[in-house]
DNA sequence: CTTTGTATTAACAATTTTGTTAAACATTGT
DNA sequence: ACAATGTTTAACAAAATTGTTAATACAAAG
């Protein structure tokens, strides 16, 4: 009657599931995935994983939740920070978005992918961050401004920013299987050429700031 | 006798089906597409998409081949200009860029998206376009090394700078879907959107490569 | 030690999807 | 007209994939 009788070994069963669908479903997407390929990656039968999880789609569900509130969170938490100078906020708040993605490089594509093919699902989930962003935002242009005003940077939309600022950090990862062919002897060693991408790309965002006299 | 004889109807039913193909490869991938539904589409019976072109596999290589060479030339041709200044032939063809990936938005997630399920069947592919990309960048980063020393611009490798611009370029259609909710106004005009975005683009580099005083 | 709920397995069912085939149909050159 | 070749249809076959079920093992509680 105790539900958590073999709880460790019952944790055990249902995480080797969740794990091996984590893996699948990042690196092949929803379509591409196939149960018996993750029941047999977790090492249990494939009727197992279905009487965990039910069905394909809400395994999906479960991982998709996961990773969805982590990379909102990775975007919004990056520019709260205390009380530096916005200018080193923003550029603090750069290398750590990098950072982020550098440790989860295949999540922005996932989540890409997974939006695209079912906007519709997702309403609930923007409702969710909404007003989260738009306080952040709030208080990103406020301080933008003020600084601004003082000539301590250059006059810009936080919105624009923000783009800019995902669009260097995200693309990097995004596109490295597409761009590390072509690049020869240049991205060999990642290691190398993350590091000059991640200065790079701040370089890049601190010029764009940078107050004009 | 004649294999042609019936020429454009021939060529409508085909391209019927390429063209309903291409939409459904390029909205729901590899994966995701369903011959019957590329069928439905053009209007045909799924047995005809099988005399046309025998496989699922067979029909995707025709469109993946047609979009492969497209985007990679448009990522070279952008940047060959004639005669002008180094700074506004890069100005320029950041511009070209935008409004090549502008016109066909879904091709960047796709080709990348491809390039990551099946790495290894675009071995050829590469090879046919190493030595103009290696060329291209020669050039390029000669020109910008001449540059540099008469002061007209800062010195900087022509990947990173390439990588920028296709980051900025790129990212903007590949996250549309996904920050567009989330933007409020300031997505809600796509075109005011987009012509903003691609001034910014042309500014965040332009900035980046002036010359410091 | 029986009852009760959960965990597990193996076999099977249902559906979807891709691919084939044989026969009917159409067109054109001779 | 008719042979030859390409086109189209409908029905079917094969495979893959998801999901179910019935039987059984197991562990814990009463």
């Amino acid at each position: 009657m105790d539900k958590n009788t073999d709880n460790i070994e019952k944790q055990n069963k249902e995480q080797l599931i969740l794990t091996a669908a984590e893996h699948e479903f990042l690196t092949k997407g929803y379509d591409g995935a196939r149960t018996t390929s993750i029941a047999k990656t977790a090492g249990v039968t494939h009727a197992m994983l279905h009487y965990y999880f039910r069905t394909k789609e809400q395994l999906f569900e479960r991982i998709v939740d996961s990773k969805f509130s982590l990379m909102a969170q990775s975007m919004l938490t990056a520019f709260g920070n205390p009380n530096q100078s916005i200018v080193e906020r923003i550029r603090g708040g750069i290398g750590l978005h990098f950072d982020f993605v550098a440790q989860n490089p295949q999540m922005p594509l996932f989540v890409i992918n997974e939006i695209i093919s079912r906007p519709e699902r997702y309403d609930i989930l923007y409702n969710r961050v909404q007003s989260v962003i738009d306080s952040i935002y709030a208080n990103l242009q406020r301080d933008i401004d003020l600084a601004a005003e003082r000539g301590e940077m250059e006059r810009i939309d936080a919105r624009m920013l923000f783009i800019s600022i995902m669009s260097l950090n995200i693309f990097t990862f995004v596109a490295y299987p597409f761009m590390e062919p072509l690049m020869g002897d240049f991205m060999a060693n990642r290691k190398v050429f993350l590091e000059a991408r991640r200065a790079e790309n701040i370089e890049t965002i601190m010029r764009r700031i940078k107050a004009q006299q």
